[in-house]
RNA sequence: GCCGAUGUAGUUCAGUGGUAGAACAUUCCCUUGGUAAGGGAAAGGUCGAGGGUUCGAUUCUCUCCAUCGGCUCCA
């Protein structure tokens, strides 16, 4: 029985035989096994390829795949697969790299491959019903946007025509629970072209929802010992010169405003004199820095936690904005620790216990945040700042709090920012794409540039360390998820509307506002439509409202309310005492 | 930014080389109902934007814009 990997990737093989076949003259690049399937990358050099070609491609594989053909494996010199892979150049270039005696290739009728294995023993071993070709792509050659872009086609695959289906099933599932679908839905946000793209416009509910959030989030930080700051949107341009923004970020900053005249000249196109330019602020960084650096800081002060959410812009290219996980304006909900190095372990310890609090907070399981350990690229020191000694410090430090803390973390070597090492939890989404929320950072940019200094206990001058943290990463992004994790059906105590009171006609409605009047400290509203109760029921049943409470003739007699919980039948007829005790409402 | 796909009413979608239709939503009228769609009417669209071809373009074509899926990048 061969695993559904090793399937995968001889499906990637027969993907390249079958294009070798249709197209000739099409260099191959690589294809590797992918969760739930498989690609390739080609350079179909002059030759195009669209989306309708890939049924064709389908079919001339599954007519390679009865011919019943074998896979067999080659290993061959260096010199040997240089003449093998005569003229494609892609394949040379992973030749060159490799070393001699681990060069192996695939054989599968005339077609060969440069592959290392494992791989099933006969085309005869796969289920043709079990795989479809489906999504096409560019692809950067080697993942660098400096070089040529590769045509990739994307296959799913699975062991059977009924497991195939079972997954296409579940996408399909999964896309009704798309944040960009139920935002609309449920009437959370929108964004549109003339206020800007990326740029998030919260409606009513939407703006409730965050606010229930955000509430949380301030009272739990100011359980957990943090300080509360506020910063500007806008900046200085010296102050993003001195934090190496202006040098190293500036693709992702939107251009300056220029602070030397009006609106009103600028649009007579005068000149300007004495400008000062003012940019929108992609961190809040600098600011804290700031704030820190406005007065002498004693070793008895620290730590520092200051926290703020702080709502910050970015440049992102256009092809990489995607509903909330993904937007121009967003905001953060950032903290920067200020410390000593003897506090950073327990510093560490205890960001890492609030990032797992918030998690349980919001319903995600722990196993469903993935955790990356992101280090220095030891082959490329350079281009880091900061001194040897201190990722040395930091990077081990990460490392044993984050194993101390029994998370189920991946080292990432190369995946450090510039300015420090982290520690990354991602969420997935409806469609399998993770996205970076809560992370956890070290500074070694900031504290050098802006000479950060505390005086220590021998009256000395000593430079703190510093810890970026954001638990949601950004609202946004946080939100988007959560819609997703929840499919819109929010947990009573984040839900837009907790209540909708339905009075059966419109002699109950002076009950109605009764029974609201009651209960007013949840967020409730009554719905007077002149419309049949089943009508009603199904709007709130849409609107995913936590519990519906219907008042006819016989609950307005007896007091009562009949309540109807979401997703379930009714709960019966009771009171609103009852109703708040039985399913501990609060 | 790059590769591919898509763009018709608020939403989900039909449709056509002779200037557009449905359902739901909206507004109004009738209905006052008992747990997922009661009935009727009205209103709503420079068919993403701008060029080109054509007697005539929403339809063909080009450019641009946006959205979606990837790539790169990222909270």
């Amino acid at each position: 029985m061969n695993d559904i990997e090793t399937i995968r990737h001889s499906l990637a093989h027969i993907l390249a035989a079958a294009i070798k076949e249709l197209y000739g003259e099409v260099k191959l690049g690589v294809g590797p096994a992918i969760e739930n399937g498989f690609y390739y990358d080609f350079d179909f050099g002059d030759s195009q390829i669209v989306l309708d070609d890939l049924p064709k491609i389908e079919k001339k594989m599954k007519e390679i795949i009865k011919r019943n053909i074998s896979f067999e494996k080659i290993d061959l010199p260096k010199d040997e697969a240089k003449k093998v892979f005569g003229s494609e150049n892609y394949k040379l270039e992973l030749i060159e790299e490799l070393n001699d005696g681990e060069i192996t290739a695939y054989k599968t009728g005339e077609f060969v491959d440069l592959c290392k294995g494992p791989h099933i023993n006969n085309t005869s071993e796969i289920n043709v019903d079990g795989f479809t070709i489906n999504r096409m792509s560019g692809a950067y050659w080697k993942g660098s946007e400096k070089n040529k872009m590769l045509t990739r086609i994307y296959g799913v695959a699975f062991a059977n025509k009924e497991e195939l289906e079972k997954y296409l099933e579940m996408m399909k599932e999964a896309e009704k629970r798309d944040h960009r679908k139920l935002g609309r839905e449920l009437d959370l946000f929108h964004t549109e072209e003339e206020v800007g793209i990326g740029l998030v416009l919260w409606h009513p509910k939407g703006g409730i929802l965050w606010r229930v959030i955000e509430d949380f989030w301030y009272k739990k930080h100011l359980e957990n010992g943090y300080d509360l700051v506020r910063t500007p949107h806008i900046g200085n341009r010296k102050l993003w010169e001195r934090s190496g923004h202006w040098g190293f970020y500036s693709d992702s900053m939107y251009p300056p405003l220029e602070v030397g005249q009006s609106l009103e000249e600028l649009k007579n196109k005068d000149e300007v004199k004495d400008s000062e330019q003012f940019l929108l602020k992609p961190m809040n960084c600098p600011f804290h820095v700031a704030i820190y650096n406005s007065s002498p800081r004693s070793y008895r002060g620290l730590p520092m936690r200051w926290a703020e959410t702080g709502t910050v812009y970015r440049f992102e290219k256009k092809g990489e904005l995607s509903g909330l996980t993904r937007v121009r304006g967003f905001t953060q909900d950032d903290a920067h620790i200020i410390c000593r190095k003897d506090q950073v372990e327990d510093e560490l310890k205890s960001v890492i216990d609030f990032i797992l609090f918030i998690y349980q907070s919001f319903g995600f399981d722990p196993s469903s945040v993935n955790v990356y350990l992101s280090l220095r690229d030891p082959n490329n020191k350079e281009k880091y700042a900061g001194n040897d000694e201190g990722w040395d410090f930091t990077e081990s430090v990460l490392r044993k709090v984050a194993t101390e803390k029994n998370l189920n973390f991946k080292e990432e070597e190369g995946e450090a920012a510039f300015y420090g090492p982290k520690l990354d939890f991602k969420i997935k989404d409806v469609l399998g794409r993770e996205w970076q929320c809560s992370t956890l950072q070290f500074d070694f940019n900031l504290p050098e540039r802006f000479d950060m200094k505390f005086t220590n206990d021998k009256g000395e001058k000593e430079q703190p360390y510093m810890l970026h943290r954001a638990l949601f990463g950004s609202f946004e992004r946080f939100i988007g998820l959560l819609i997703e994790h929840y499919a819109g059906a929010f947990p009573f105590w984040l839900s837009p509307t907790q209540i909708r009171v339905i009075p059966v006609g419109e002699n109950q409605i002076e009950y109605a506002k009764e029974v609201a009047e009651k209960i007013k400290s949840f967020r409730l509203d009554i719905d007077m439509d002149s419309q049949t109760i089943g009508k009603k029921i199904r709007e709130a049943e849409m609107q995913k409202i936590p519990y519906i409470l219907v008042v006819g003739e016989k609950e307005k007699a007896n007091g009562t309310v009949s309540v109807r919980k979401r997703g379930q039948q009714e709960l019966g007829e009771m009171t609103i005492e009852k109703l708040i005790e039985q399913e501990k409402l609060a």
